[in-house]
DNA sequence: TCAAAAGTGTTCTGCATACACCCATGT
DNA sequence: ACATGGGTGTATGCAGAACACTTTTGA
């Protein structure tokens, strides 16, 4: 017998962040099933019975773009009555952010997947997501604010940029997700004093200006640090 | 039919905070059946099927302590496969903030209350819990974390003061939380100069020393400045 | 040679820190 | 009178903010 006490569902929503060296993307899909069918929508699956909550949004976000090692925080958990047609569905959201060159959005991807209720996967600009699915606009609120302070006192930001990266790209990126514009030589002056960045010795290649020195964010120095105490801070 | 998808359940529980102008306190329950018969647990219950999460909490909370206006946030949400021995139940953590002299903790509450697994309920000093049920301790922890770095940049402490309270005991609320010392004239400098509190012209009564001024904070007036703008910072 | 973005220092201001003594009350 | 915690100001150092010109490349 089935007790009466467990007869709901759960989910997991990924916001899937991304930045393009302009803008700040997110990934939507479409749904190709009902209900919502054609809405766009953040990914997402149910929970498995044998599977953690993150085990559930590392198989929603290999599914979707291919990659095992998508940086992912979980942002907070929506349970309204009416928020799922079909029953009493908690969805537990998160945040993922992901080098945008990294991944191709092949239908192939998208069609092996086990959510395959998706008809089409693509980047959106955050300031252009029109009406999403179920309450996923709401969510997408939530998550884009979680980004916006965790950008400021966590080193996120690489997460989103190449492997090798130039200082105005790292600026660019801050502005874009803050919504605010910094002093050229003063960022650089901030950046420069974390001591966090290891510069590869290598330049831009065919740019028609001065070629930019290339950057990479110094992950270890920022763990050990981490663990005597140090706090990021943009 | 019971679809096979809806067969989890969702509980909600609050790591419940006090202040008694000595230490930092957590409410814990002392459950009275199994699972976990005779271990603290955190207050908490299942979610029923017409009610939101938030309704939930502020449920526990009232059959609790009595009190309909805690403070709560929402932190995390756990679910691993194994955390209950009954079944997949997911739990959606918050914390809550009151001010200890608010509430009595009587049997009646605790009998009453549709979550009378309790057998007893006491507050518990946060570096003194020993082993709860479930994941509990880890639960714990998250949401202790997750104060400290809401104290930090949210006027939250005020929730766990009385009404009237002196600079001294603001100041080592925020020593016990944060666990270190401020240097009394920088501390009093700083508050003052964010113009949140209110001199109600009142003053402590009966201390065999100079009786100390009662302050309020101004929740209006930091409404008003947060929506231009501005930033709370300790 | 022109256009476009890269790169670079100094001054000023304000906030965090460090620090020691007198005051009001109860016993 | 003494013990207890309440209440107050100044000097110093450091970090954030404002600000303009030269350099390197491709077209």
């Amino acid at each position: 017998m089935v007790n009466k006490n467990f007869n709901y569902s759960v989910s997991v929503d990924c916001v899937i962040f991304g930045y393009d060296d302009t803008n700040l993307k997110v990934l939507l899909i479409k749904r190709g099933v009902n209900p919502y069918n054609n809405y766009w929508a953040l990914p997402g699956d149910l929970v498995h019975p044998k599977e953690g909550i993150d085990d559930a949004v590392d198989r929603v976000l290999l599914d979707l773009t291919g990659l095992d090692n998508i940086y992912t925080q979980q942002v907070k958990t929506f349970g309204d009555v009416g928020r799922h047609p079909l029953g009493r569905v908690f969805t537990i959201s998160h945040y993922s952010l992901m080098k945008i060159d990294q991944h191709e959005l092949s239908p192939l991807n998208i069609n092996n997947s086990p959510s395959s209720y998706a008809a089409e996967a693509k980047w959106h600009d955050v300031q252009r997501i029109g009406e999403l699915a179920f309450d996923h606009n709401k969510i997408f609120a939530s998550c884009k604010a979680h980004l916006v302070q965790s950008v400021q006192n966590k080193p996120v930001g690489f997460e989103l940029l190449p492997e090798m990266f130039t200082l105005s790209q790292l600026q660019n990126l801050y502005e874009v997700i803050l919504e605010r514009k910094f002093d050229k030589r003063n960022f650089r002056k901030k950046i420069n004093s974390m001591k966090l960045l290891i510069d590869t010795g290598k330049n831009q290649k065919s740019v028609s200006h001065r070629p930019a020195k290339l950057f990479q964010f110094d992950k270890d120095k920022y763990l050990k640090l981490k663990r005597s105490g140090y706090n990021f801070e943009i």
